[in-house]
DNA sequence: TCACGAAGATCAGCATTGATAATCAATGAC
DNA sequence: GTCATTGATTATCAATGCTGATCTTCGTGA
């Protein structure tokens, strides 16, 4: 009763100019905003369909408003992107991020990994850019998954000349829709947009499950920076990679980028880091 | 005082020199931004979790958003290998008496961290630098363990005087022994040897547990290669760190290392993936 | 209709947190 | 200069949140 006095208390007094925009909620106050329980609010985050913070020693769940409505806007997929107005006042009854729903595993390198992952790997020869690509595409397309592959052009005919050893003729493969080579757009904004509709395209063509090789080095040969980069992959991760049946696979050549772009990319793809993360190390 | 001297490395500068967005909040405000109370605010300036400036002859708490920004931490499962720790055989019988002994475990941000890991930590701040390394000391030297501290000249000041403020006046836990700055060698084979001597003199001198922090940036200052540093990582993971009861912590600044470097560190300290990696990628 | 997963409720152990009090010294208003 | 207020420090104690576990209910789809 105090608390809640103490908590509500003075919330929009601009004291002495500070912007206090960044509200925090804490769990109880972000169950009430979702209408549901605190329990459920721990699994959410625990599964990794809603972003929380944490603070203190006991590691509490702090909770911005931005990412609340996210969760509560992320029932449509292929509306992913379109941040235009969304009622936050009347809960939609089913609310449900589609990672959640996704019962089923892919292997990679014999590790089981679940669908609605973003995951990076980081080489530093030519050889480990294919090592663990070439067999998560060809498993992919054995399976009759949607296989995109994003990379620039060293990066690109390495890939996709490994990935035809392995399989022989890429023809039929393309021709059917199962592998789809995405040119890199201009910058961060349009290629989101350029995945979000390719992703809801092989979706509503009846793929049930996605799989996403990017080589990221196609970013620097655009002429864009890190921080676009972190940008680009932030929004990813948040948007797009949780929002699919899709398991992404993101590439970083140690070669071409700084220790701090490494660094963001790590950070930037934290599932990679429920799985054994020396086997996403390459040589 | 102690405001002009932080704030020497903050971009946005006015004429005068003092920055424009320096807005110092009070505890009060700083306890509504992380939505804690003021007393837990108090705990973790305490422990040196957080950064404070203190102003007045009372000693009051002042904070920097960043600081405040930085100490809310992404969300990561807290499980540690309290379970993973176990010896991989079936229940142990009786155990005899060395084994008694060796269940313990250190704190790192509320991880339990057994004895004799070898662990990394990314950093891009010098913020960062200090973040999870301070506490981590000062634990250290409450607990009576013997603490070592390798780093090269920015570094090292700056820990010293980030673990100074915290934990006050140095000079008896360095004549007590507990708190040992050891000059860096001119290469590796060096300062593994003197390591070797100064953790063996250590525990001779009846400290039981035994704590190292180093900043490898000490080696790019040292004019050796990244090569080099690789040889002394891969050494030390397997004559020394796992020999003594230590906890090693190798700081990389990421904004001094290349991303091979960093992959490479990464690589070799594979103690640190037993723990949820995301604490150890700090800004 | 049955099976399945998600949601909700509950239990336990545990460490942190929040509230409160007492003391002390600096601050700010008069 | 006085004097009430504020914040620091130290301490105690109850409440809270985290983790992991089990169990039941509910709605949906096979």
């Amino acid at each position: 009763m105090f608390i809640m006095m103490n908590k509500e208390h003075n919330e929009h007094m601009a004291v002495s100019g500070i912007p206090t925009d960044m509200k925090l909620l804490d769990i109880h106050e972000a169950a009430r905003f979702l209408r549901v329980s605190e329990v459920s609010v721990r699994r959410y985050t625990k599964s990794g369909a809603l972003r929380c913070l944490r603070v203190g020693g006991r590691r509490e769940r702090r909770f911005e408003r931005e990412d609340l409505e996210a969760f509560v806007g992320a029932n449509s997929p292929t509306r992913a992107l379109a941040e235009a107005s969304k009622p936050i006042g009347a809960a939609q009854p089913t609310l449900g991020p589609a990672d959640v729903a996704a019962p089923e595993f892919a292997t990679i390198e014999g590790m089981p990994v679940p669908w609605g992952r973003h995951l990076c790997q980081l080489y530093e020869t030519d050889r480990g850019r294919v090592q663990m690509t070439v067999p998560f595409l060809n498993d992919g397309l054995n399976a009759g998954d949607a296989c995109f592959l994003i990379a620039s052009e060293p990066a690109r005919a390495h890939l996709i000349e490994a990935l035809r050893r392995v399989r022989g003729d890429l023809g039929p493969d393309i021709e059917a829709g199962r592998l789809r080579v995405i040119d890199h757009a201009q910058n961060g904004s349009a290629m989101l947009a350029a995945l979000d509709e390719a992703f809801g395209a092989a979706m509503e063509e009846g793929f049930g499950k996605l799989r996403l090789v990017g080589d990221m080095a196609w970013f620097l040969d655009q002429g864009l920076s890190g921080d676009e980069l972190v940008n680009f992959e932030t929004r990813y991760d948040r948007q797009i990679g949780h929002s699919y049946p899709i398991i992404s696979l993101c590439l970083y050549d140690a070669r071409r980028f700084s220790g701090i772009e490494i660094l963001h990319a790590l950070k930037s793809h934290a599932d990679t880091f429920d799985l054994p993360l020396s086997r996403f190390l390459l040589r």
